[in-house]
DNA sequence: TGTACATCAGTGAACGCGCGTTCACTGATGTAC
DNA sequence: TGTACATCAGTGAACGCGCGTTCACTGATGTAC
């Protein structure tokens, strides 16, 4: 049954969206065209509609994540701020929604060129906005200290999910917004 | 064709150790018992005389992994060598026999108790080591620097391998060893 | 504006390949005498 | 020490399930008159 073009247009978006949240909670192979389709309420043979495999619509997912995430990050106008928010107990627990390189980092670095591409331009625009956030030193010194604070908040996070005792998981996003914030 | 059994044990650790390292490269998902096998030396077949499972072996595998990253950073008396042998271009460009914390973090969140314990364990150790190696400050600051030390290395090398330009990834990698080193 | 036809988004069954797992078999090792 | 038999590590074919992908079909939308 047909629907129309401004439906099928919804009906595109909301696939890569539900795929953007799939992938984050549970990596590329995690999830099935099946799953996806599920999720945005179609059924899975239509997905070959609108994009051509399962690879493409990754990496399209993956580029939209990236955009939701500097969105989010774009409201905050101190590094405090940001830092605090980026190692909240919230994003922890909270994959689905929360920043596609801690969630998908470790697979990315195996996906094809586009996808890593992305990335790049992402990568760039944060450090961009953390050193422009950052104040004192010179612009070199702020610069490389946006790198450490992005690198030190990305592990922080990966970290703080990957161990089992929340105890030891909450001691170390605390001393990260410590240190890094 | 039965073999001794001191060669069925050592083609069980090879067993392991091929896991290790292909997981390490490429992800759970991304190699199959047949590959580890054939990586061993040996036939598919013969993969459930030694192990229960794919995921028994991932477990063990892991386990080895890490294992392997302790005995490596034991031999440093000094953190700023330990960080800068972290952070180098050949550990960027050696995922096989890397850290599998920085290789597989995404995936290790999303496996079963047995191998995030393991995960947890490697951690605690590996902050206690940093706080030993670390001069200056209370114990709770060094605690507190181990912390953010960790988190920075693991953050800037997953960094470094996502990023496709190598400019910015050789970036990275230099601005992070001077700041954590 | 209304009618007739063409288009095409979405459906659900089916295909085929890869991969984890099983199994009957082989032949060298280990053991009992 | 040598011989006969039992054991069992490893082999390779086969199974079966999941998943990416294809396809014939449906019926509502879009369009031409």
């Amino acid at each position: 049954m047909r629907v129309s073009r401004e439906q099928a247009a919804e009906n595109r978006r909301r696939i890569v969206e539900t795929a953007a949240r799939m992938f984050s909670e549970s990596g590329f192979d995690g999830v099935g065209v099946d799953a996806i389709m599920k999720g945005a309420g179609l059924t899975h043979g239509g997905f070959y509609g609108h994009f051509r495999s399962k690879d493409d619509l990754a990496a399209e997912a993956v580029t939209r994540a990236l955009e939701r995430g500097t969105e989010r990050q774009s409201r905050f106008t101190d590094l405090r701020d940001l830092v605090s928010d980026y190692l909240s107990e919230r994003h922890r627990a909270n994959r689905a929604d929360g920043c596609a390189i801690a969630a998908l980092c470790g697979e990315m670095a195996r996906q094809g060129e586009g996808m890593r591409r992305g990335v790049t331009t992402h990568v760039r625009a944060q450090l961009d906005r953390f050193s422009h956030l950052l104040k004192g030193g010179t612009a070199t010194s702020r610069r490389k200290r946006a790198i450490a604070t992005l690198a030190g908040i990305i592990g922080a996070l990966t970290l703080a999910r990957a161990v089992e005792d929340p105890a030891l998981s909450d001691e170390i996003l605390t001393a990260a917004r410590d240190v890094f914030g």
